[in-house]
DNA sequence: ATTATCTATGTAAATTATAACATATGGCAT
DNA sequence: ATGCCATATGTTATAATTTACATAGATAAT
């Protein structure tokens, strides 16, 4: 999976620009795929080229003129082909790294380091509350759409719940 | 933090050729940090470069000449510097973004899918627990380094957990 | 007025990472 | 003897990513 299949995959939703593409990804899945703005337009200039999508204009009464991208019938091809090819997970977690190697920064800087990391993930943690009391309830029984992409949702509180347990638990051992 | 990062706090503990740092750090680390054996030649190419790093030959009586690697003192300078610059958690989880945009592959390709993964994941939290078993007991009374060491195995049994029931609830939700 | 922020678009340079290619020894199986 | 696998080391080409640079209209605050 690429940067080029995620973005056909959010046009698939709707057509869009780079900025809403960026916004969107950011807010929905941004938990599981990062991508800064100069990749989604370079991203986008290769999905021209490739013919996976086209633009128009959109000229605005106010600010400036916007390229709304759609998805073309072989970027649409191009897309259910990449999406069952479903790739292992891949993470970079420098504060677990750290923890591993850094024995030598002593009790005083993990203790530090452990307090502002619980603050930083209950705040994500209410984030995504917040956004679950948002939504209406989803049943399985319901689109089979909405209740994949509301387990997504589920993942991000659920992880964030026990990786809070974990932190709180380690900060917990060194105190004593 | 990159990868020289990693591979200097790994020859902190004790010298070692490109393919050990290979070895070690996939099998300690692995979970939270991935680097494939060019990235890992090339990254002590130019630790050499910076002189972070020295190495001497190694003949040994059977296969080639090792290399063997030992970080000098600007090298620890270095390390001590980038430590403490926690640097946030980067993923990529093709299952997760798939789920969010692949409504339209249908839930015969999601149960296949749910049902592999949860195979291949209860498999590495053998793995993890089997680890677990063959090393010491340690209490957070013993040393700070150990004991932060095991906690990073902790956190890797603990996210399989997680993850596994996730998948399981899922996979019952989507059979209903 | 001017400063800052948000929207909206992009390019350029540098770094990092992946995939493929390449070599060579030793051990084991067939 | 031939192939295959594991160890061990590396290069090259391509792809992906990040950081910094760059522009510009609209809005809101001070």
């Amino acid at each position: 999976m690429n940067l080029k299949t995620v973005i056909l995959g959010f046009l698939n939703m709707e057509p869009m620009s780079g900025y809403d593409l960026s916004k969107r990804i950011d807010s929905s899945i941004g938990f599981f795929w990062h991508a800064t703005h100069p990749q989604i337009y370079g991203s986008l200039k290769k999905l021209k080229v490739d013919g996976y999508v086209t633009f128009d204009h959109e000229i605005q009464e106010s600010g400036p003129t916007r390229k709304v991208y759609t998805i073309t019938r072989s970027g649409k091809q191009y897309l259910l082909e990449q999406l069952p090819t479903i790739e292992p997970h891949q993470v970079k977690f420098p504060l677990l790294v750290t923890l591993f190697l850094g024995s030598e920064m002593g009790e005083e800087f993990w203790r530090k380091t452990l307090t502002v990391q619980i603050e930083e993930q209950e705040e994500k943690l209410q984030v995504y509350n917040t956004i679950l009391k948002e939504i209406p309830k989803i049943n399985s029984s319901d689109d089979l759409g909405d209740y994949l992409r509301k387990r997504t949702l589920d993942y991000g509180i659920g992880y964030q719940k026990f990786f809070i347990k974990w932190l709180k638990q380690t900060l917990k051992e060194i105190k004593k």
